[in-house]
DNA sequence: AGTGACCTTGACCAATTGGTCAAAAACTAG
DNA sequence: CTAGTTTTTGACCAATTGGTCAAGGTCACT
């Protein structure tokens, strides 16, 4: 019981440090790239020095591939939810208000995201080419059913989930824009809201089967 | 003449070596971004030595400065172009047509622009707060006309020029996202023309007014 | 051929940075 | 308290890289 305890006191602490790091990581990583990032910058967001990142974490790009692994698990997480059973237009305005929910709350994994896609994702190419692509077949094929039952219009259901996710993310990965464009008047919780107001009238009534 | 004909040869030959540097440029930062990029890279690119590049560009952000200033008007153009005298579905119709044209011919300033923006627009902060919000202001106020004359369904003017931007933009900024879903089967042209069809036929419905 | 302006580059420098290492500090078990 | 284990870090190192500089090459014109 000792043993026990003494274990998972130790591991709690090494957690600890670890998610420490991995949020400073993430921090950094999401503003400057991998590249633009130093191992000092995560070291004293993490509030500790570099040979004690690199006691946890083997290198730089160790530390890289963990905060990447942890986004890509929750960025999955919208579409996974996508429910064959449920009513399409339903479940196509409850995916974009999780995606929305995702770009306004974690805007740093999003554009930690955008980059290393950006740069040609030397990191998660197989992720994509396997898990992503998986999961989005599988999703078209519920999306050609619904189609197939005359309850959404005929669309690629590719090209649907690309314009989806290039939406709902334009707004945390182009914040810096769109910001700059609306102008200081609008805050956080404007934008969002017209931004789902929008994609429910236009993209959601593009898709409604015609009858 | 004598003076002149040297003078212009010489200004050729400077403007030739100038675009043979930003070309090369454009390609390593668009794919490394600035902080990934060296001006060996660049240098070799340009077939030329680094303190060549120095002796035409004071510096890495110089050259940088360079090649965004470049892309930032080629970027403008598509929307520039929307004609306010023009059918309003027909000038949304063509717009879309030469964004994605535009992410096509040219994915690398797309790119180079979305790694701008993705690390907070450090160096055109200013041109989107002035130069492009202007635009966007003065593109949405003719957008209001339309929607006013009952020739376009009732949306917000900004969240419909951001859903273009993001979507459109898409195919060159996730490219490799792109392509990993669609497995390799699907070539370029068809990649667009699917984009293009879809954006048509839902994001173009979804504008068109009731009847 | 000579001259002066422009162009090009090898060699070099200083700063940054990913990562190492040995030693010290902190903690645990007996 | 002691011995052993884990954690932490200051000092350091080698590689990279932005930028400099002096020397030599090229070119147009006389």
């Amino acid at each position: 019981m000792a043993r026990a305890a003494e274990t998972r006191r130790r591991t709690r602490s090494q957690e600890e440090k670890e998610s420490r790091i991995l949020a400073s990581a993430l921090d950094v990583f999401a503003r400057n790239g991998f590249a633009g990032t130093t191992l000092d910058e995560i070291a004293a967001g993490a509030g500790m020095s570099k040979p004690n990142l690199i006691y946890y974490f083997a290198s730089k790009e160790e530390i890289y591939r963990a905060v990447l692994g942890r986004t890509l698990e929750t960025w999955l997480e919208p579409l996974i939810a996508l429910d064959p059973a449920g009513e399409p237009l339903a479940e196509i305005r409850a995916y974009i208000h999780r995606k929305l929910e995702m770009s306004r709350d974690r805007p740093q994994e999003s554009r930690l995201f955008a980059g290393e896609i950006l740069a040609g994702a030397p990191l998660i190419r197989d992720a994509l080419e396997g898990d992503l692509k998986a999961l989005v077949d599988q999703k078209v094929a519920v999306i050609r059913q619904w189609i197939a039952s005359g309850r959404l219009a005929p669309h690629d259901p590719y090209h649907l989930i690309f314009a989806l996710w290039a939406t709902t993310q334009h707004y945390a990965d182009f914040d810096t824009q769109v910001r700059a464009v609306l102008g200081g008047e609008t805050d956080e919780a404007t934008r969002y809201a017209g931004a789902e107001r929008f994609m429910e009238e236009v993209i959601l009534r593009g898709l409604r089967p015609d009858q």
